[in-house]
This record gives structure tokens, sequence and C-alpha cells, in this order.
RNA sequence: GCCUCCGUAGCUUAGCGGUAUAGCGUCGCUCUCGUAAAGCGAAGGUCGGGGGUUCAAUUCCCCUCGGAGGCUCCA
């Protein structure tokens, strides 16, 4: 009986299979690091022409002939005068282990077979227990991730205890694919991008339109209630404002070239926030007037290199869900806890039941990439920590994750597939108040300084509905649906019925729509389900004369004989409880 | 931005030195049909764009624009 091993020490000895394979095949590879990451592992190598996915195949074959020859894993200690002879042509290792020594720490090696590796280890007992092992794919990476350093080229791979395992693994991976917002998203017709308008430029079509302004609707009515004020501001400003709040200073990569009018630059804006708080300066405040909380869906430019822009989730012009809420030091922390409250609520109304809590705080290595005073820092941090324990809320802390003038609690959700993506952000501000001198009355009869909080509880439009489409993996719940019903006739007798019921729907604000082309059923329902209409109505002859409807939902289930006014009663209440 | 790969009709795609396949969709005709694809016919492409090599380029080379996966970054 193998001994049980971690899936984590499993998929690292994997890795030095891999590089062992790679040095056999490849004799003038370097060898660069081999770590665990989520779902696998990699191991990088210095080599000056690229990997093939044939290569992959070669190095997959050499693998296994190591995993039959049962090759046994031994840590090994050197002195450093023997460790550098047998790296002395492994520059990047001898790199490594000049860190290591540097901290203190006594370099080990594992061997296995021919193949010896600075290594701290665990591994498996022998190759043997790599019984499920797969090479992915091949990228390039940067030494260390520093731009300025060698581009190494990377292969991935991934390991399991069992192939059952692998199995289930890559066809979860083939499932991801079938979600996919950009094949979805133009399947489903909810949006395109065009090379003649530019990259990263999001055309919203009507399906994701009627998404959109859903989400929209109901994200205004919830921010109302809540005290929030809703505003518009322009989309371009004078430069002056952004040299002011310091992001000419800190955030000009993500900013586009200014342009003239007559003689001044204007940026279009990367931020809505200088505008919030031009509209909160326009009078005195008093006190008691605060918390003033205004919200605005703000549309934003920013620069993403080419590289990076993706679908709907890495665009360059996007709309936040932004919000800045002006409030006294002390009204801080209820204001975060609100904050928090309505963010979760709306996760939870999208159906994200799951999220994770990061408390992004300096680097305190390069407290010079940040504005403002530690005072002010220490306060917004304790602030944001106070409210997470008041709520009772379990997070983590992401050191150099804070924006450059704040902290910030940010919620990741998890989709279907157990994916992170990025979703509420609450940032502290100590800075900008002070920057653009924004000032209340106390009690005292004194000008005191307001604490801002910005804040986005969907990140932007375009990147929650690109993962709402796959979350939902484009199956939208009724309220959400572009199409809510739509209704297929059998035969031409039964059209005034048919149009009948259409004007019905449209009349309770439904969204319908009609299929009276005179091609066979299974064809039109099977259209109807590749759109994912949620409700598909089936009217015949039978239904036409006892004055029913058959109903048909995406899981292929169907009712017979629905009275209209229930069927319309049930949908209205499914929509209104967003379920 | 960097590295690798990719770009053929609205969509999916075959071909990869002799100007091009097929399916879906579209249009026309026939069919009036009971829960995931009825039949026949037609139209539709300067093979992402530009330049080069060649007697000849969709095919080879270079540039450029887009896309994918990474690196870095991020709402």
């Amino acid at each position: 009986m193998a001994e049980k091993h971690s899936i984590e020490t499993l998929r690292h000895s994997a890795a030095h299979l891999l590089a062992q394979a790679v040095k056999e095949i490849f004799p003038d590879a370097k060898l660069g690091i081999g770590p665990n990451v989520e779902n696998g592992f990699y191991y990088d190598f210095e080599r000056d022409t690229p990997f093939t996915p044939e290569d992959l195949k070669k190095l997959e074959d050499r693998m296994r002939r190591h995993i039959k020859a049962a090759e046994k894993f031994e840590k090994i200690e050197y002195s450093e005068a023997e460790a550098k002879k047998i790296l002395k042509d492994e520059p990047y290792k001898l790199e490594l282990m000049d860190d290591l020594k540097k901290e203190g720490e006594k370099p080990t090696f594992y061997k296995h077979g021919n193949f010896i590796d600075l290594c701290r280890g665990p591994h498996v007992n022998s190759t043997a227990d790599l019984k499920a092992v797969k090479l992915t794919k091949v990228a390039a990476a940067y030494w260390r991730g520093d731009q300025n350093n060698k581009q190494l080229q990377r292969i991935y791979g991934t390991a399991f205890l069992t192939k059952e395992e692998l199995e289930l693994y890559l066809k979860r991976l083939e499932e991801a694919e079938k979600r996919d917002h950009t094949k979805l998203g133009k399947e489903l017709e909810i949006y395109s991008t065009h090379p003649e308008v530019g990259a990263g430029l999001i055309h919203w079509h009507p399906n994701g339109s009627i998404i959109r302004m859903e989400i929209e609707n109901f994200w205004k009515t919830e921010h109302i209630r809540r005290g929030y004020k809703y505003v518009y501001t322009p989309h371009i400003g004078n430069i002056g404002l952004w040299k002011t709040s310091g992001h000419w200073d800190f955030y000009r990569e993500s900013m586009y070239s200014p342009m003239k009018i007559d003689t001044v630059d204007y940026l279009v804006k990367p931020m809505n926030c200088p505008f919030h708080i031009f509209i909160y300066k326009t009078k005195l405040h008093s006190y008691r007037e605060l918390p003033i909380r205004y919200a605005e869906l703000g549309t934003v430019y920013r620069y993403e290199k080419s590289g990076v822009v993706h679908g709907m989730v890495r665009v360059r012009g996007f709309t936040q869900d932004d919000a800045h809420i002006f409030c006294t030091p002390e009204q801080l922390k209820d204001e975060i806890i609100g904050v928090l409250e309505l963010s979760l609520f709306m996760l939870q109304t999208f159906g994200y039941k799951e999220y994770v809590i990061e408390l992004s705080v300096r680097d305190p290595k390069n407290k010079e990439k940040y504005l403002g005073e530690d005072s002010g820092w220490n306060k917004a941090e304790a602030a944001l920590k106070e409210a997470l324990n008041t709520k009772k809320l379990k997070y983590r802390i992401g050191e150099g994750e804070a924006k450059f003038y704040g902290p910030s609690i940010d919620i990741k959700t998890i989709d279907a597939l157990g994916r992170e993506w990025q979703g509420p952000t609450i940032q502290v501000d100590f800075n900008l108040p002070e920057k653009f001198d924004v000032t209340y009355e106390g009690q005292d009869g004194k000008k005191h300084r307001p604490v801002m909080v910005h804040r986005t509880v969907l990140g932007s439009m375009e990147r929650f509905v690109g993962c709402l489409i796959e979350h939902y993996a484009g199956k939208f719940p009724l309220w959400l649906a572009p199409t809510q019903v739509k209704i297929l006739t059998i035969t031409d007798r039964c059209n005034k019925a048919a149009e009948e019921l259409y004007g019905t729907l449209l009349d309770n604000n439904i969204r319908a729509e009609l299929d009276l082309r005179t091609e066979t059923i299974p064809k039109k329902v099977r259209e109807a389900q590749l759109e994912k209409v949620p409700k598909i109505i089936i009217i015949g002859d039978k239904e036409v004369e006892a004055k029913t409807v058959a109903v048909r939902t995406l899981d292929g289930k169907v009712k017979f004989g629905v009275k209209i006014s229930e069927f319309i009663e049930e949908i209205l209440k499914e929509i209104k409880e967003k379920q």
C-alpha cells in the first residue's frame, strides 16, 4: 500500500519529473523554478527556442518512462562547495541558493533517478506514485515575474492522485469552456467588440442591454432606498483635477493622453471621484447633513495593455457602479458596515453563495508608492477591520494590494465553477479630502475634514455581466432574461390565440416573443432552448380549444394544460422575487 | 507591452504554392407538423489588412490590426 501524499507534494514531484525529462531531451535548457499553482504546477526553463505542443508529447512520454522505472526520491544535503559544483551550469539555481544563504537557510537537494534539484521538499516516495500526470500548456514568463528580467519558457502541468480525478478535472475545464462568456456572449447576442472601433470597447446588443438595464434599475432602487443620492457627471475634465488628486503622478500609465481644448489640457476620466467632490463642495455642509452618499453609474476609460484586454472582463471603457460617501471619522465604521451589508445582499441576489474577503493594505516596504501619512492609513485600516469584525466576517490580508490613496476591503466572488472574481471593493480615503480641501462644519462651529469612502458593489457593468454569463452558464433567471417567454405555435390555426397571449404578456410588462414560423415544433423548441429562454410556451389546437398553454422550462420539463391567468401570475411572482 | 499560438462566407469549419470545401444561418419553393434540427433550390468569400519572394500566394517571408493562453497589471 502506497503512502498517502498530499496533492501538493504529488504535483511538486511531478514538476521534478518534468524538469528531468526536459534536461534529458533538451540538455541546453537551464532550470528556473518549479512551484505548484492552483490546480497544478509549472516549471520554468531558459531556452532559445520555445517548446512546441509536440515537445510536450515527447516530454510526457519520457516522464512516463521514469514513472515506470519507479525511481526513489531521496533528500540529500551537500556542503556549499559541493552544491555549487553540482549547480555550476544552472545560473538561476545558483541565484536561488545565494538567496537562501542570505536568509540563513541551508539548501537541501532532492534526487530521483539521475536528476538532482535544489528543493525544500517534501516529495513522494517514488516516481511510481505519480499515476495521473498531464502537461497542459506552454507559456512565457519573466524570471521572478519581473518585466526587466529575461523571459523563460514555462511548461504547465497538473497531477492527481488517481486517473479518475484527472479525468474529472479535464471535464471541468471543458465545462468552463462551454460557459466562456466570450463564446456565450456572441451566441446569445449579448455584446460585441470591433477592430474597426478598437479593442476592449464593448457594444451592448439589445439582449445584453436588457440584462444591464435590469441590473441597473435594481441597483438604483437599492441605493436610493439606502440613502444614496444619484448623480451624473462629465466624461472629461481639466487635467488639473488629476494633478490635484494624485492620479497624474500615481496612475498616469492607466490614463489616456491629454487632449487640448482651447489652450487647456483635458483628460478622459479614469475615475469619478473628483466630480463627486466638486458637487459636494458647491456649498458648506453641516455635520448634521453627513453622511452624504453620491452614487453614479459612471463610465470611465482606462488604458489596459493590449495583451490583457479580454472579453467583457478586461476592457478599456467601462461603467463603474460607483459611489462616494462623505462622512465624519466617527461615522466611518457604520458606513463601511452599511456598504458591506449592501454588497453581500447584492451578491446573494445574483446567486453568489460563496465569497472571499480580503483586507488590502500597503506594502510596508514600499511606502512611497502611496499618498499620505501613516496616521491616516492606520485609522483607515482600523475602521475597515472593525467593520469586518463587527459583521463577524472572515478575511485574509493582502499586503501591497491597497490603492495609492487608501486601504480597502475587496470581496471576491466564487462562481459556479469555483473560480474567484473581483467583486465589491470598499476603499477608505483620508487623502483626497485633504488634496481638494473638502470640509464640513462641526458642532463646534469649526471646519473639519470628512473621510471619503470610495466603493463599488458590482465592480463594473461590463465585468459583472461577463462574470454573470459564466456564473449562470447563459441561463439567466427570469427577471434578467432578455426574452422571458417565447410562444411557439404548432400550426397556423393557432396564430390568433398566440398573438392574443403575446399581447397580454406585453401588457403585463413581460418580455415575450412570438415564433409563428411554419417550422416543426422540435426545431422551434430546439432554437428556443439554445437561446436559453426560461419559459417556452407551446400552443396547438388542444390549447386553443381549452384556453390553456403548455409550458416548457429549460430543464426540458413540460407542464400541460396550464391556465393562462395562472401562468401570468406565476411568472410575475417569479420575476418580482428575482428567483 | 513581452512570449507562444491563431485569423478562410453572418457562425462553425476543410484545404496550405496553380484564386477555395462543407454544415448551420439567410432567401425562394414545398410541407401545417405535439416538445432539441422536414425536403428541394439559390445567393453569399478581393482566404483580417499592407508589403515582399515566385511564372503563380489563401498557402512561404516581413510588417500591421484583431483574437486565445501565459507573464505583468487590474473594476
